[in-house]
DNA sequence: CTCATGTCAGAACGACTGAGATGG
DNA sequence: CCCATCTCAGTCTTTCTGACATGA
């Protein structure tokens, strides 16, 4: 018996024991520590995932981003909308295929992401607390295993 | 170079090594799958989580239910009146502590939960499918440690 | 007076849907 | 013609907030 069966306000062993209800329960804390940090800076997630791909990649049109991040086309548009007023990305016409909006980062938007960088950190490191760094790279490694097999 | 850094449409690595992104992934994967299993029996996965945790306990109050399961006191209100109206539940008035409903699970409630049961390992197999029965159990357990930590 | 409980209305957020305009 | 891209308006779902009445 651990002291975790002890607990007198735990969830049943049943539901702990499930995949998909852990996985619930860990993205409602990350959602919410997330929340917490960025909404200090003013941000949010998908902002940042944007700029991590539009830095890793140089360039991309929306609809590529909405591809590799999971993001829905329609919503694209007004995520963009919001970083461009920001000044953190431009937004061009593809000369080559007029149906396409280009985006780039600009020098604002890479000095925004290393500023989103550190309180990503700060996230990871709240998040994961409870684990080493074998562990937390075991866990990475499983659920990218996981998303990738889900795609 | 592995193969996954070859995908044309893939997420930038710094963001599949960030386990607050993975997890947010991975639970919406989760919630697709839950979506469409339990929609095929009219269910939701917190109706789910009430009945096990109401059979596991014999019976329990809103709050009480609401602390383990990680569900506002205000969205409990509903719930349970969703599943006393299917018949699934009994609400009656704690007359030590008349402020508490005290919840029980009905004979068909639990017929209702052995129903459930079928469709859970039905999208446990279908979410971890990538992963051995080791795997498996490894990632319950980290979960569980993350889970624990952040309450 | 305080705190906990249950109920309600509505806000906030994220994900999604359908239609239209433009262009390859 | 068909298909892809972008935009817009709006829905649906889940989570959360604030308020209130009741009662320990």
């Amino acid at each position: 018996m651990t002291s975790a069966e002890l607990d007198p306000a735990a969830a049943p062993q049943r539901l702990q024991g499930l995949g998909s209800w852990l996985i619930n329960q860990a993205a409602l804390r990350a959602a919410r520590i997330i929340g917490a940090r960025f909404g200090e800076v003013d941000a949010r997630r998908d902002q940042y995932a944007v700029m991590v791909a539009l830095d890793a990649l140089g360039q991309a049109s929306q609809a590529d981003l909405g591809r590799r991040l999971m993001l829905d086309r329609s919503d694209m548009s007004a995520l963009i909308d919001e970083l461009e007023s920001a000044g953190h990305v431009v937004r061009e016409r593809d000369e080559q295929d007029r149906r396409r909006n280009v985006i780039r980062l600009t020098d604002g938007g890479r000095g925004r992401l290393r500023e989103l960088d550190t309180v990503v950190d700060a996230v990871q490191d709240d998040l994961l607390a409870p684990l080493s760094d074998a562990e937390r790279d075991e866990l990475v490694s499983l659920l990218q295993r996981l998303v990738a097999h889900h795609r």
